[in-house]
DNA sequence: CTTGGCACTCGGGAACACTGAGTGCCAGGC
DNA sequence: GCCTGGCACTCAGTGTTCCCGAGTGCCAAG
C-alpha cells in the first residue's frame, strides 16, 4: 500500500522536518532530495500519507510535519542507527575511564550522554536486585550500636547504622561478620533472602536475636531500594524546542516513578525507542525516549537513555546511546 | 535622606510587586497600602526613590519596579524573617525524619525546599573535610586487592578500590585496620593527613610499603571530593517566570563549580542573601540565591538554599531556608 | 509640604490589508 | 495509469495604523 517512493518521500519529510524545525512542503522536497519527480507527484504521495496518518498539516496552507506513526515508521524501516566517529568513541573513552567510583562513573556518564546528543540524558543506578554480593561490613560503632556495610559486585555501597537490643562484644560481631561473608560473598542479591533464612539456623542459640536484628536490616536495605536511583543531567537542552509545555518534562523528570517506567522494560533489541504519545506519562506526549540497557557481559544491570522531543534526530541519538551504554558495561565490568 | 514614609513606599512597592508581578503605579499604591497620602505624593516620594536607584520604571508609562539595589534595603532593613507555621514545621519534621541514610537525608532535604518555597533548591552534601572519622575499614577483595572504606561522622561514606604492590595476608591487613582505627577514630579530616604521617612511621618495616599505598589512596579521597556534591530540585518551578534566560538558569546549575560558589562562604547571620546582579555568574542576573548553612551543633558542615527570581518573596524564603537548614542539622547530629 | 488638575507619553491590543508558501484539483501528455 | 504543469484557493504571519488607558511629571493653589 505504501511503495517505495511513498516511503522515500516519507524519510525526505522526516529528515527536512528533523533539519530545520519547519513543515516541509512539496516544492522544497522534490529540490533537496533529488526525488527524479515534480512537485505536482510529491504532493499526491503526500496527500496518501496523510490520508493513512503518517504526516498532518499545523494548518491548510502549510507543509506537512511527520506525526507519531511517521517517526515509527521512520525509525523502524527507513533508518540505521548511525555509528558515532572514531573520535567521538576515544572521547568517550578517555571520559568514563577516569572515574574513580561508582557514584562518579553515573554522573560522568549522565553528563556524557547529554553533551553528545544535547539533549537530556537520564541513568538510572545499577539496579541491586540484580547484582552480586561482594562483601558485607560490620562495624561496630558503640556497645549496642553497628554499621551494616554492603558492598556490591558493581561497586554500589549501602550502609544503614543498627540499634541492637543488648550489649555485644566485637568478637561475636566479628564472627557473624565472618559467617555472612562465608555464605553471601558472590550471592545474588535476589538470592539474599533464603541465603539468610538457612544461615540464622545454624547460628548458636545466643546469637540469634543480635543476627536477626541486623539480617533483617540487611533485607530491609535490598527491598527498600526498590525505588531505583536515577539521575538526569542536560536540562539546559530543553530550552531549544518546548517553548510550551516545558514544565510538564520538568516535573516528570524530577518524578523517580516516572523516570522508570520511562526507561522501561529490558528489551531484547539493543536500543528501544518510544515516540510521542507512545509513552505513559500525558505531560511527555511531544517528547520521545531513546533508551537501552547496560551492563557487564550478558546480564543487563540497568538501563539509560536520553529524553528530546520527537523531533529529533533518531539515527544520531540511537548510535549515542548505543555506544555509551556499551562503554559504560565495560567500565563496570572492569573494575 | 530617605524619611520613614518613602522607606513605607519602598516597601509597598516590593511587597505589592512582589505579589502581583506587575509594575506598581502610584494610584494603586496608596489605595492598597493606607499610607494616609494622595497619590500625587506617592509620585514625589517614588521620583526621589528612582533616582535614588531603588526603583526604576520599564517604560515611560508604566509603573515602578524594585531594582537589585531596592530589593536589598528592602531585604537589610525593610522585611522581617517570616517563621514558618506550627504546621508547616510538623510537616518538615516528620518528612525529614523518615530518611534512612545520608542519601536520603539530602534527597528529601532538597525536595522538601522545593516544595516549601515553590522554587528551586540547592543542597550542598555535608562537606568531608570538617567532618570527622568515624571508622576506616578495609575489605579483602583478592590477594592483592583491598577495598578502601571510609565512613564519617555524618554518615557520609566513600569507597576505593586499592591494589596492593605485593600479596598480603588477611591477618596484616586486619592488624592494619586496627592501628588506623585506633589513630584515626575521631580524628577531624582535615587532620588525618598529619596523623597519617605520623603513624607510618610506627608501623614495622615490612607493612610500610603496603600501608603506603593505602593512606595515599585514603589521601586522595579526601583531597579528590574537594568538589562537593551538589544536589538541586524544583526546577520546574523556575518555568512560571523565567520566560527568557531560563536556559542559562538551567545551564548554571548543573555546573558544580557555579553552585558551589553560590552557596557562598560560611557567614555569620543565619540567612544569607544574594539579589540579581550581586551573584558573581553573570547567566543568573535576575535571580536571587537564599542560602543558610546547616550542620550539627555550632559547626556549619554545609550549606543549602533555594534560587529564585529577584522578585521573590523573600521573608517567607528565608523562613523556610532557615527552618529546613535546623531540622537538617538536627537529624544529622541525632543520627 | 501636600494636593488636585492637566497635558503628555507610550506599551499593548484590535482592526485591517497584504504577502507568499503551500495546497487540491484538473486537464493534458507520456 | 501515472506524471506533470497550471490555476484558483486558503490562511498563518507580518506590518501598519489607530486608539485606549494607566501612569507620569509638572504646576499652581491650599
Amino acid at each position: 500500500m505504501l511503495d517505495d517512493r511513498k516511503l522515500a518521500v516519507l524519510r525526505a519529510v522526516v529528515e527536512d522536518y528533523v533539519s530545520t524545525n519547519e513543515p516541509v512542503g512539496s516544492k522544497a522536497l522534490a529540490e533537496r532530495h533529488n526525488l527524479g519527480v515534480s512537485p505536482a507527484t510529491v504532493r499526491n504521495d503526500m496527500a496518501v500519507l496523510e490520508e493513512q496518518g503518517y504526516i498532518a498539516q499545523p494548518h491548510t496552507s502549510a507543509g506537512r510535519v511527520p506525526t507519531d506513526k511517521g517517526y515509527r515508521l521512520f525509525v523502524d524501516r527507513l533508518s540505521q542507527i548511525k555509528p558515532l566517529s572514531a573520535a567521538e568513541r576515544r572521547a568517550i573513552e578517555t571520559f568514563l575511564a577516569g572515574a574513580v567510583d561508582l557514584d562518579d562513573v553515573v554522573t560522568r556518564t549522565v553528563r556524557l550522554l547529554a553533551q553528545l546528543t544535547r539533549q537530556v540524558a537520564v541513568v538510572q543506578y545499577p539496579s541491586l536486585t540484580r547484582s552480586t554480593v561482594r562483601h558485607v561490613e560490620l562495624v561496630p560503632l558503640s556497645e549496642r550500636r553497628i554499621m551494616l556495610v554492603l558492598i556490591t559486585n558493581t561497586g554500589r555501597v549501602e550502609q544503614r547504622v543498627v540499634d541492637l537490643p543488648d550489649m555485644v562484644e566485637d568478637d561475636r560481631i566479628a564472627h557473624l561478620r565472618a559467617v555472612l561473608n562465608a555464605c553471601l560473598d558472590g550471592c545474588a542479591l535476589s538470592r539474599v533472602p533464603e541465603t539468610v533464612a538457612d544461615l540464622h539456623e545454624r547460628l548458636p542459640e545466643d546469637d540469634r536475636p543480635m543476627a536477626g536484628t541486623i539480617t533483617s536490616v540487611l533485607l530491609d536495605t535490598l527491598v527498600d531500594r526498590h525505588d531505583e536511583k536515577i539521575v538526569f543531567a542536560g536540562t539546559a537542552n530543553l530550552t531549544a524546542d518546548f517553548t510550551v509545555g516545558l514544565r510538564d518534562v520538568l516535573e516528570a523528570l524530577e518524578e523517580q516513578v516516572v523516570l522508570m517506567r520511562l526507561l522501561g522494560e529490558a528489551s531484547d533489541s539493543s536500543v528501544t525507542v518510544r515516540i510521542g504519545s507512545e509513552n505513559p506519562y500525558s505531560g511527555l506526549h511531544g517528547t520521545s525516549i531513546v533508551a537501552a540497557g547496560y551492563g557487564s557481559g550478558d546480564n543487563e544491570l540497568a538501563r539509560l537513555g536520553v529524553l528530546g522531543p520527537t523531533r529529533m534526530d533518531y539515527p544520531v541519538t540511537m548510535g549515542a546511546v548505543r555506544a555509551v551504554a556499551r562503554y559504560v558495561g565495560q567500565i563496570l565490568a572492569g573494575s
